[in-house]
DNA sequence: TAGTCAGTATCGATTTTATCGATACTGACA
DNA sequence: TGTCAGTATCGATAAAATCGATACTGACTA
């Protein structure tokens, strides 16, 4: 490769203005250097890009059709400066975190962390854990929030916060009465839950264990909100995340039910790529986090 | 623009090998360069594109996320760098000929030129005159080779070689035995001739002028060939380059018919962007052309 | 636990490149 | 025949790239 960027620029300059002056002037070049840049990058490929005729100097064959290409190849490289610059920006950030995690959580952090990054691009998605771990792992996010331990190799997690999951009913579904399931309700109940890959199912299944064959899963849904409209509306007992669920107890619209010996508590988790040096933003948006646990 | 090619080559190659000795092996640069020219990137840019622990090295996300870019635009600077080498080629040659120039004289002269050059990639079309001039213009071939004058401040016409038109029929018309024609004949006689813009016509009419709005035109076609096959199938007469006919009037499928007082000559010309400098390659075309008269 | 190894970063020296200011050359124009 | 605006060239200097030598680090091993 013979020939540099600080060239092209240099070439495209007096290209556009027809003169080595006016070019060297608004590179703020000398117009020497100017001239020297430009027939190096000539002389170096052996390729004459200007006709030169006393004090004129004008574009010719090859430096028409290399203008062309020159002009794609400058703008490619601004376009590198500007994501080197961007990737530098002070608390650039992309979070991805779990549909429950993000809905009812994250988003009340996200004003917060604003006021210290004005300026900030922040980022922000939610998937289930193992679409936002595989994400934190491919680097499309720069720190997952997740609700269950995953193991692997590359993937550093920080424990967060407790979380519990809550089994619940509509006011006036029959259990609504009792308060306390016995593992024959549990047994005759319609469930309503959430899809196997999510962190609230994965924690469901686990404190269920020895009951499991004996469920009615009635239905499955990928979104808490589907599964509280479908509780709510008779169709069975859910059990869902006690963030999701704490206004709807408040308003009566649903109503919890305990689990006699059932341990149904989990750990949050932050997920990130396992790094040396973790970004400045990163770190500040794990300490906020904490911080409003 | 705070960063070279080379700081991007040097960047791929370790995040290629993981290892900035093997980088610098790659790239035949010592260890100390290829870690300086690295950390000079990074620092530049306030950016951290590697995590570094000990005597390891490895991407780190802003580094996974570069790399994908600087990989495109490493591409497009090779790109370019073999555009530059391209055009520096001894030989390469971009020639535009009218279709009578092209098909019957130009395709002759190849083989010669590539004696010269072996290696040279030559390109060669046919169009019809204005759609070469246009060309040369617009530096997309070379040299352009044409039937008639053509003004353009920017063009500069070399003359090449005389050629005349001839008024011809197929051996079995009636005007054959008659061999002359008077103005009575041309008057008479179902013409097929080139389409307005080429330069047969052009010659055409100017050697009947006065007698125009008289003639019959039957068919107008753009090629050569199609206008040979409409004669010797006795659709009409026709008049074309002598250079285009000189093989049928041999084989006596087609016969000449002479004009009185109507100068059918004209001037062929080479058309070249007016330039100081021509490429070598041109130059050099010309003479063989001027040679091969 | 000390020694080796393969890797990285740092240091000072040297070479190469970029840039500058001054000056010489060129063609257009009054 | 100057003057002017432009280009190229020259020598000097500043900046950057690269080198070889060396120091530091962590993994492995005897």
């Amino acid at each position: 490769m013979n020939f540099s960027i600080r060239q092209l620029e240099i070439f495209l300059s007096v290209a556009k203005h027809q003169s080595v002056s006016k070019a060297a002037d608004q590179l703020c070049l000398s117009q020497s250097a100017a001239s020297a840049s430009l027939q190096n990058l000539e002389k170096s490929y052996g390729v004459s890009l200007f006709d030169r005729q006393g004090n004129k100097i004008k574009l010719n064959a090859i430096g028409h059709t290399l203008r062309k290409e020159a002009e794609t190849l400058f703008a490619h490289c601004q376009q590198f400066d500007d994501a080197l610059k961007r990737h530098a920006d002070i608390g650039h950030l992309r979070v991805g975190a779990s549909f429950t995690i993000g809905n009812h959580l994250v988003v009340r952090y996200l004003a917060d962390y604003l006021e210290n990054y004005p300026d900030a691009d922040v980022q922000f998605e939610t998937a289930n854990t193992p679409d936002i771990v595989a994400k934190v792992l491919n680097y499309e996010v720069d720190v997952g929030m997740i609700e269950r331990e995953v193991q692997h190799r590359e993937l550093e997690l920080i424990p967060w916060k407790e979380d519990e999951l809550v089994v619940f009913c509509s006011a006036s579904h029959p259990l609504a009465q009792k308060g306390v399931l016995k593992d024959k309700d549990i047994k005759e109940a319609r469930w309503i839950l959430r899809e196997p890959d999510s962190g609230a199912r994965f924690t469901f299944d686990r404190a269920l264990a020895g009951l499991l064959p004996d469920i009615e899963i009635y239905r499955e849904f990928k979104h808490n909100e589907a599964i509280k409209s479908a509780v709510e509306s008779g169709l069975g007992i859910g059990c869902l995340s006690k963030v999701v669920l704490q206004n709807d107890f408040r308003n009566g619209d649903l109503v919890p039910l305990t689990l006699a010996n059932r341990d149904m508590t989990r750990t949050f988790y932050f997920a990130l790529p396992k790094q040396r040096h973790k970004k400045a933003a990163v770190e500040f948006w794990v300490e906020l986090c904490r911080k409003m646990r």
